[in-house]
DNA sequence: TTGTAAGCGTTATCAG
DNA sequence: CTGATAACGCTTACAA
């Protein structure tokens, strides 16, 4: 097991000193071509490659940016964290990505990893988490920016939605066709303010147009297509049946579709259903979703464009900037069935 | 700006030496408990987290593995990297993943990026790849598992699927179905063999069952719902029209399915489709899709079991593990139209 | 333009 | 059981 090259082989091979090697590397117009030459020559036959360790640790900067999102097994965060990647890279920062699976205590592991490893800056989502993360972040001083999620009252640098009024909206649509009975397939609201928004979103407009809170039916599950479809014929099983399932994201709501489907119950001739999120599913779906349209693209080009900032020296205090959502009227919401 | 807190703060808070913390943390047992206690408090108090750059360069093992994906935006991969996720870190590792977005070059800038950073091991997506990065990882002796791809003939630790076989399975069953007009909607098999597998998988199996190769419509199209829905309208303007339509996996296949039905086609009474992954999309989409069922989660346990074996000293030589698939008949296929 | 040498924060080896 | 101290590989003043 030969051992791996270190910039002292590259030197001695080149015929001269670490700090010319070091120079050639990154500011390659400091050193003249001649010896350039030499360098490089003795970079590619070494196959050398600098040791990050070493240099995070002699330099200040990693050009590494590091993002925690819940999951990857589902797709709410993938387009939004391809564009926030490639955007980092056309500006020369390297994402690494880690996910906790919704696992309590895992953000925390992966952040003290993150930042243990050097990254400048985090990228988070939405805003719940213990404080002491919080406290730690600041005492390390590494920016962290949150995304999917804007509250102007918090002072966090932020870029997201105001879910809470994108789901109200979206209600307001629904409540216009008629539906007064309504089923909710929720995310599980705890630690999560995307969920409690979202749900907090429709109850707040239900009972602003003073619907009886009773004729509500709320059930609470972790995201997946099979726990949505449990949910699904939960809800399906009241008496009298909701006319309509609003589903906290697509994912969910392609769940409710499929199970409808299965109870031989049409959309949305039987029962409407709507999601959150406009991802790729919201459209292939039979019926196609209704649902709130999030610039998942464009949320993540502006964050890396944020995190950078921050990162290169925060010209100062915290912004959070919201982003639009579109309510996105297709064909799995209809009139309430006439009985 | 306070300066984040090092290992000689702690010391020195603690009154004792950096030596005896950096027990503390790693090897708890070797230190009594009275000093544990000391040291642990002042390490609560000062909200240490130890530098993993000086930790890489003084230890040797980081615990870290990196994978490298071709994308994180649609599910293919995400199901397998979950469990491969879960699986390390029930072992004690940490991943960390990046994506290349199919951008030629940058699977070896980010092989660099993750060797530099100390990663023990790397878990690579397919053969096909520069051999100087083959030689590169060699030379820095960190191991590398292939996944999602088995060639018995290629002496590489690996875990996979035979694609080629897999593909031809179903290829039969769409043969036994009357099918003669076979159209193909595949990926870009420049560079990915699971594609180019894949694709050979129908050719060979149509060729031996003594086809004319003239009755094949071939289209390469990268990944992407959109990019499938263009391909499946220019094949459904052939005359006479295939009878199927295979493609090389089931984000391909809904773009499909999506563009037949926006043609007014119907699946499978007009034209048949078939998938391959088997991800949750094939179940969701009308019809179910036909396709070919990946035990990704399957794979991902056992690459992380496998590369983590590799690099706490490989037994020795590389092995090839293969892993079994299984063709899934679903509503998408459907016997040959009478014309 | 290039070389010398002092760190950077840990771990590990040796003594005590 | 604990404390010095020498690496680890690289960057960066400071000199030459």
């Amino acid at each position: 097991m030969r051992t791996t090259p270190t910039l002292d082989d590259v030197a001695r091979k080149a015929g001269v000193s670490t700090a010319t090697v070091s120079r050639c590397l990154n500011t390659p117009d400091r050193v003249v071509k001649d010896t350039r030459d030499k360098v490089m020559y003795a970079v590619e036959a070494l196959g050398y490659t600098p040791n990050f360790g070493a240099r995070v640790m002699a330099a200040k900067r990693t050009f590494t940016i590091g993002a925690i999102i819940p999951t990857m097994e589902n797709a709410i965060f993938a387009r939004g964290i391809q564009a926030f990647q490639e955007e980092l890279h056309r500006r020369g920062y390297t994402l690494l990505v880690s996910s906790t699976g919704y696992r309590p205590g895992a953000e925390e592991e992966q952040v003290r990893a993150l930042v243990g490893r050097g990254a400048d800056g985090l990228l988070l989502i939405g805003y719940d988490r213990d404080p002491a993360l919080y406290q730690y972040l600041d005492r390390q001083s590494v920016p962290a920016l949150i995304a999917w999620a804007h509250k102007p009252q918090i002072d966090r640098p932020a870029i997201g939605f105001d879910n809470h009024a994108a789901m109200a909206e979206l209600t307001r649509e629904v409540l216009a066709r008629g539906h007064r009975r309504i089923g909710v397939i929720s995310g599980m609201v705890e630690g999560n303010d995307r969920a409690a928004d979202r749900l907090k979103g429709i109850r707040d407009t239900v009972h602003a147009q003073g619907l009886d809170p009773a004729d509500m039916f709320e059930i609470q599950t972790p995201y997946g297509i099979e726990t949505a479809e449990r949910a699904m014929e939960t809800l399906m099983q009241a008496a009298p049946r909701p006319t309509i399932v609003m589903c906290g994201n697509d994912v969910l709501a392609a769940g409710a579709l499929r199970a409808a489907r299965l109870m031989g119950l049409s959309v949305p001739q039987d029962v409407s259903v709507t999601g959150f999120d406009d991802i790729e599913l919201a459209r292939i779906v039979t019926p196609a979703l209704t649902t709130v349209h999030l610039p998942h693209r464009e949320m993540g080009t502006k964050a890396a464009t944020a995190l950078i900032a921050l990162v290169e020296g925060a010209p100062e205090g915290p912004a959070a900037v919201k982003l639009d959502t579109v309510v996105t009227l297709r064909d799995s919401l209809g009139p309430v069935p006439a009985d």
